[in-house]
DNA sequence: ATTAGTTGTGAAAACGTTTACATAAATCCA
DNA sequence: TGGATTTATGTAAACGTTTTCACAACTAAT
């Protein structure tokens, strides 16, 4: 027969040592008013009943909270980039004996409302969200009620509130001055999601580069509907059929430079002599491909302790003014733009 | 000034009814003993009020809880195999309502004891786990404990318990037979970590189409150390360096497929004429390659589904006799072995 | 020897639920 | 009409903590 063992509780410490519970309360959170003598009884008590706390119990009661319990908001756990970043905000957790809850919401609005109810309900201390898109009400909301909430990867249009993000406009102004000092002189730009923040910085990059050279911008090789695969296949098909061919193609996100990637190899062209390519988002198998990738690498990880550390000062001190920390790029310069 | 609204409580509802709590809390159960007329009120002061049910006092309460927490021990976040496992779970739970808490312990066994008993000091309902290694004692403590546990793409040598798996063994074979099939005679294997089951069962299905098919298994060309990219790239090196060069690699999973192709690319040869390359785990970049990656699909995605499933029946009935799902791979055959 | 202060501990309330039990009101049947 | 039954609701305990307050036992000061 399998039934649940009856844990300890302080209760049972209690009687174990002879004291009150809240004695050993006092023990647990190292209260120095308690006698030596008690203190080790007690110790010894919890240590033979195998004793551990019940944060269920700990959250209910007190709002003064040492082990923290965080949401985290993710728009896409496939994205390696947001996999990076919830790395680097769970080893900061691990290292503070915090726990983090995962909600993965899938670019979908009404998900990631569902997700903050819950994790509201959970009473979390704090939130790190990537909101689905710029006026993002129900982030809002949690934010107007007080709660403890940083925003990475994207702000928020009418609200100030702590953000940390890449520098996307720099990333693409790199990637794309790297393509025309290589001698490319009509440079495509696949976009992502025109309703992403991010993807206007990183067209704002594009568009830049071109200026601060010299070269036109011609709208028409500036196109993007979603950011994922699929539309970085299409988008690339119209590219390479256009009867003056890009020489070149930047990619606004991973998704997009796997869906070009795997287009460019149907249509047998050679990279980088036929076709060059550069992409935002460094990835691990980055290197790994065919000619190994040139890319614009988002320091995810750092991205995601910056957060966390911001979240943690947040809920110490809940009215500090609202910080934007933006996070530098990397270009990272591989074989598939060719070499002048 | 922010402060944190006091959010409204079955006090506040049930006082804005002008019923009491027990009326209010039969009313969220649905418990159809409530007359019409007050239910209508208390639904319109649930309205009003803007009321949420606090998860943590009814877990801290109730034993007998539908709106489920579940704890989920990964022990590679970076790996897709599991972000898809990562999916199929929280799919499933977000369509119960359910909230999944993660852990990624990094293969680390330490910071797996930390994370198992964090969750249960928040006392989840269940829990999901990639036990870091056979003989896992932590994870049997908790079975011990009896709490509600359901194991990923490994089982526990000790203890019978509710597995879901790939058929590693089947999914190695054709893999393999897919390659002899083509003419290759001389196959290299370069395992995972040879503490995990999953290698061995690997290296078993490795050997058993070369019984299948009448070929001489070299236990030379079997190598493996880590089950990383790092290990990919060394093992590689030394197999491209052997007199007599095998002409196919089977790797054993997708970091060291990442380290081979890394190291095939640096040194010039071409895939697969000069060196063929068939890989464990099918990814999403497998079709970007150049040429396209031959890969072993693990349905990860289901895994995490049944695994939830699994994990919800256990905790309805405990004494449920444990479970062992395999499910199937699928060799999906791209360009990197060639054509017959 | 009395008072004042200090030190260590315990009793009890509180957090927001669920739930067993009690009870008041309404209905039924003889 | 009156007792038994049903129906709807309320009261209060419990979950495992933290925390305020009270108090007993000392110690120190007069």
């Amino acid at each position: 027969m399998k039934t649940a063992k009856t844990v300890a509780s302080l209760k049972t410490v209690a009687s174990l040592a002879g004291v009150s519970i809240a004695t050993v309360s006092r023990v647990l959170n190292g209260d120095p008013v308690v006698k030596d003598e008690t203190r080790l009884a007690v110790q010894r008590a919890i240590k033979t009943s195998g004793y551990h706390p019940n944060r269920v119990a700990q959250r209910l009661r007190s709002t003064n909270r040492s082990k923290k319990l965080i949401g985290l908001l993710i728009p896409d756990i496939q994205n390696p980039f947001y996999v990076d970043v919830i790395r680097g905000i769970e080893e900061y957790a691990y290292a503070n004996g915090s726990a983090v809850v995962i909600g993965n919401f899938s670019q979908d609005p009404k998900r990631e409302k569902l997700y903050i109810d819950i994790l509201r309900s959970e009473s979390v201390d704090g939130f790190i969200v990537a909101p689905s898109h710029g006026k993002d009400e129900d982030v809002e909301e949690l934010i107007n009620d007080g709660h403890a909430v940083v925003c990475i990867d994207r702000g928020l249009s009418n609200l100030n509130v702590d953000v940390v993000k890449s520098d996307n406009e720099k990333g693409a102004f790199n990637a794309v001055a790297h393509l025309i000092k290589l001698g490319h002189k009509r440079i495509a730009h696949i976009t992502g999601d025109p309703a992403i923040p991010t993807t206007q910085e990183r067209i704002a990059g594009y568009i830049a580069a071109h200026k601060h050279y010299g070269l036109r911008v011609d709208q028409k090789i500036i196109k993007g509907k979603e950011s994922n695969f699929i539309s970085g296949v299409e988008i690339t098909k119209q590219l390479l059929a256009l009867p003056e061919r890009p020489t070149a193609i930047f990619t606004a996100n991973n998704l997009l430079t796997l869906g070009a990637l795997e287009t460019i190899l149907q249509q047998e062209l050679k990279i980088p002599e036929e076709i060059a390519i550069v992409g935002f988002d460094d990835v691990y198998w980055a290197t790994s491909l065919n000619p190994p990738l040139t890319a614009v690498r988002q320091h995810g990880f750092e991205i995601g302790q910056r957060a966390i550390e911001l979240l943690y000062q947040r809920i110490q001190q809940p009215d500090r003014l609202p910080a934007n920390v933006i996070v530098k790029t990397e270009l990272m310069i591989r074989r598939s733009c060719g070499f002048k």
